[in-house]
DNA sequence: TGTACATCAGTGAACGCGCGTTCACTGATGTAC
DNA sequence: TGTACATCAGTGAACGCGCGTTCACTGATGTAC
């Protein structure tokens, strides 16, 4: 709008933030370069001077998405850890609430079927921000029989990406929620051959209820 | 093309089966009514003929596309049942020549994000056939601890599903590959307290190899 | 302090194109006589 | 058997619209003198 020296890289970072919200509700096909820049406050013809087309704003909003994803739900669950973080982990995640903060919510239901229709830059974005959810949430992991611990991450995000996308596409909440229930005891479901584990460890916090 | 009466359900039929490849494909939004009808070797114009509109279109892709699902995932693992059935499952399900074939494949990691935006008489077509396909494979469940047969049914779904998804969507085959395989191990890991399954039932069945 | 000019983030009209949808028409097939 | 007509599945041109993208322009801000 005005001419506010500096503010430049401000204004791309609001359309890069729009263009997360629009692309996980709509899709990136669904959601328009005018639709983001109207969500935004702008006009579609100044989105230009920000990114070189449509495409190089969905590589960018992908590596934004992911981070995103990662500040929301992996840490802030301190003095857990184990199958007792797991548990935290899962029931913050695979909530109504989160089932029905579509444009909010971790980026993984919403885009990566997007991002398998897409060019391989977006691709490797996108692997690449994965990795590092895994990274970072996988020090935390329960130990596993037979099943590295990045490994048993990577399943356990296909487990609630893939149960939040199912509890999204039904139409009946109870049917809804009773697929949210199934997977939170499927992804703490202890294998067979895992010692078990100490009951919640040391100083346990106190989570806010009410977040399912 | 030519006139041959009585073979306008058949026609009917063509383009909804395309439909099914189109969309699981490039998606609802991605995959055009002229798409669509020109991959079934006709003019966009004639399509009114047999639906109503691209939403009527979509509905009935929804319903056909998850029978299809069943048939091709769920029968032909005879003689196995309880956790031999689910490891067949699974092998096949979240195998490289699955992954590799999205538009053939199980319409679960291709629609269901899709479906969850569009309105309710998709997303109540979903919930329909999904429940379908959950009974219908329910009975060869193995049983597990202290959850539903088939609320497990749902949750390795979900699992299945969210790991096509994921591997898909990444850029680099061997991760790829390990995605498939950490949820391979993640969907047949036997809940603590499961009574042990007996070995593969009876008459073992030689399941083709290189699936996978 | 005041005036003239330079800067540049964002505007808005325009482009060619593909979308979903409509509809007058075609032409191969079936039927009546 | 041969001719004239009826049927109707599918064609193709056209519609209004929204898409991604381009670009001349605007006007508030900063700077030079």
């Amino acid at each position: 709008m005005r001419y506010r020296p500096g503010h430049r890289m401000q204004t791309r970072a609001r359309i890069l933030a729009t263009a997360a919200r629009c692309f996980r509700a709509k899709g990136f096909v669904g959601a328009s370069v005018d639709d983001v820049m109207a969500a935004a406050g702008l006009t579609a013809g100044g989105f230009y001077a920000h990114f070189a087309s449509k495409e190089a704003l969905i590589v960018e909003t992908i590596g934004l998405a992911l981070r995103e994803s990662g500040e929301r739900f992996l840490p802030g669950i301190d003095g857990l850890e184990g199958l007792s973080w797991l548990r935290e982990f899962v029931r913050r995640y695979l909530s109504r609430a989160h089932r029905d903060a579509v444009a909010e919510g971790c980026a993984l239901p919403t885009l990566t079927t997007g991002v398998a229709r897409q060019g391989p830059a977006a691709r490797k974005a996108f692997e690449e921000h994965l990795l590092q959810l895994v990274e970072s949430c996988a020090p935390k992991w329960p130990p596993s029989a037979g099943l590295a611990t990045q490994d048993r991450a990577l399943a356990v995000f296909a487990l609630c990406a893939g149960g939040l996308m199912l509890a999204r596409a039904v139409d009946d909440p109870a049917l809804s929620d009773r697929i949210l229930r199934a997977c939170r005891s499927l992804a703490t479901a202890e294998p067979a051959g895992t010692p078990a584990s100490p009951p919640p460890a040391g100083p346990a916090v106190a989570v806010p209820r009410g977040v399912s």
